[in-house]
DNA sequence: CCGCTAAAGCAAATGGTTTGCTTTAAAATG
DNA sequence: CATTTTAAAGCAAACCATTTGCTTTAGCGG
């Protein structure tokens, strides 16, 4: 409904939403996801319930704002020297993050929403941090893969058997997927 | 919550069952799926709504149910005589459903049910309908990738990108990624 | 400092969800 | 075939999340 946008940032709507914010990440850690709902969340957050359906539209909003803010607190991908190796080092940490109980929900969360733009937000996150990688290589001069290369070959099998499939993707598959699609990208420079 | 199995099969379980799912696609249909509650499918259904919290557990729950049973109901792929050909075409169908608002309320759906079983089945499916094909190819003798290798480097990125990103897999790419993938099999074997 | 306005508070109404109990009908048993 | 058993459906009351109209507050511009 309306945007995570603060309108008066300065304010009592940055405190709120920092206050929100806060309320989730605690409530979750106390009860757990599933036992969340507008009023707890507003009653440990210091706000009423109609100012959270007002602001964000309905909890699974909330709980998806939450996620990508979490998502964008991620840390900046190491660098080793090589881009074969700053890649296989970032997908096996995306693998565990992604195949972890807070990332399985994180992506449920922001799915839930039904929110096409908050979708993306997670996939516009994803390429920003392998087009870091991939900038420092073309940096060294190095062949890189593009950045949607990466996520066709990486990044979308560990999201998808992470959401439909009883086994996910293993380390020793990320590294081959890696392997892979930093080959071709040698092979067709 | 409950199973969609049916334990008295031959009697009024089955029937409200399929009244239910009958209720929820004709209202889908009338006034869209965002409007759709449970006392509303129930009344069409001619049911009362604690019948179908009971058996169900929640309004996410029957409309997984109800997607899961659509796509079962996916016609068997073509046949064309090359499994290049046979994968093209069938990859080229289910990213047009995949990427139509039927089908990504669908996988919505299933997905927000919380429901690993459920979320499972939709590749479970997809993975039936591709070793259909690879059958063909086999009994012709062709080379053939594996059903897992067509996964991630087909069914992952049509997808990923349908779930997380604005623009779609085109058609070309589809194209290109199976031709990549059985041209790497001939090339393996 | 004063007025304007967006957002928060409040409270009542709405309606989806849960739950205990009763009734029905399908299956099992003799 | 009649009888017993039991899972599931019906019913209705209670509960609680959500919506909504109105009032109040506080940030911002003049």
């Amino acid at each position: 409904m309306n945007l995570p946008i603060i309108p008066r940032p300065g304010g009592r709507s940055a405190r709120v939403q920092a206050a929100v914010h806060r309320a989730v990440q605690e409530l979750d850690a106390e009860i757990g996801r599933a036992a969340l709902t507008v009023p707890l969340i507003a009653e440990r957050a210091g706000v009423t319930p109609s100012t959270i359906y007002r602001r964000w539209g309905s909890l699974a909003d909330v709980l998806s704002d939450v996620a990508l803010d979490r998502l964008r607190a991620d840390a900046a991908p190491l660098e080793t020297g090589s881009v074969r190796d700053d890649l296989q080092a970032w997908a096996e940490q995306y693998l565990d993050e992604m195949t972890s109980p807070v990332g399985l929900a994180m992506m449920h969360d922001v799915l839930a929403s039904n929110r096409a733009d908050m979708s993306c937000q997670c996939s516009v996150h994803v390429a920003a941090q392998i087009r870091t990688i991939l900038e420092r290589g073309i940096a060294r001069q190095q062949p890189v893969p593009q950045v949607d290369a990466v996520m066709d070959a990486v990044v979308a099998p560990i999201i998808y058997r992470a959401l439909f499939n009883a086994t996910p993707v293993s380390r020793e598959q990320v590294r081959a997927m890696v392997d892979n699609c930093v080959a071709q990208a040698a092979v067709q420079s």
